[in-house]
DNA sequence: CCAGCATTTGCAATGTTATAACATTGCCAA
DNA sequence: TTGGCAATGTTATAACATTGCAAATGCTGG
């Protein structure tokens, strides 16, 4: 069973796939809504890739999985749902989704992405929110969503691009 | 000859479009830059719309004005050009396109769409960019872009369907 | 158990957004 | 006049996403 850093920097130490997914379960357990296998192991495939996954990509992988053509309509239905449910997000900037580290929690993520290697950190800010909150009102707003996403260079990459 | 409000609510008053566009034509002389007649032609609609146009948009009305198929690499490299110069932006959750209020100051702009009536307006918080900066800092990122949208509902919006 | 109903998934077609690859035009300077 | 260069034109295709309808699956009450 492999094992995978937790992409919230927030969050230390490492976390198996099968635990979020675990985590995942319960939580529409309670709220009366069917993870159901496909759901599942759309929610898994993310968690074990480092990077956000296109949905495309994610349909490759289950046509290969299971040996016929899985079309985009499946994926997209999958995916709605769980973003529906805050455990999945879609980086806008990219047309690719990534799970939540913390579905359990109601929060707005603030995405960084590496220009270079493709990865990406997810970070909780509730000052930012509190801040767009201030300019919604400002200018009349009602939020309902948020998109914050830096595009970037991870401090990895940073460094071996230096020199 | 067409008046049309600004988007940026700090900034009020009217504005026309000529105006706009005479000031993009004067930064990227200074810049030795060349704003030719397509991209003057593709931020004059850009301003001449009260909402974000996408390329295909774009690309429907050239074609209507010139008589003749304008291809997508056309619209998209114009686009691309006047995004480096700081003259446009894309609003990435809606793959649109908006002309940037105050193109002589480099900022990071803020913008908020409304669901219902599709408008949005651009707003400048450079609280925002510190805090992103911070959290930057923390996770170890070099920020090149940032993308903060907010989708909600605008003030006229919220009023008619509240009854 | 199973009939009825709602939810989920399968499938084909289509729509929308963006880029690749290559050709052409127009201008300026050697 | 020619060679270089920036911009644009042209054709095709890649990448991302939705619609509409049919089939399968899973719950629920009899």
């Amino acid at each position: 069973m492999e094992v995978y850093r937790c992409t919230d920097v927030t969050c230390r130490g490492e976390h198996m796939t099968s635990e979020r997914v675990g985590l995942a379960g319960e939580i529409c357990a309670e709220r009366g809504v069917r993870l159901t296998k496909l759901r599942r192991r759309i929610l898994e495939l993310l968690w074990e890739s480092r990077q956000p996954l296109g949905a495309y990509d994610l349909m490759g992988e289950l046509n290969r999985e299971v040996g016929r053509p899985v079309g985009p309509p499946t994926v997209y239905r999958a995916l709605e749902f769980l973003i529906d449910q805050g455990l999945v997000s879609k980086i806008e900037s990219r047309s690719a989704y990534v799970p939540c580290a913390h579905p359990e929690r109601h929060h707005n993520c603030v995405f960084f992405m590496c220009k270079i290697c493709g990865s990406s950190t997810e970070v909780e800010n509730s000052e930012i929110e509190r801040l767009l909150d201030n300019d919604a009102k400002r200018v009349g707003y009602q939020i309902l969503h948020l998109v914050v996403e830096v595009e970037g260079t991870c401090g990895r990459c940073t460094e071996s691009h230096a020199g």
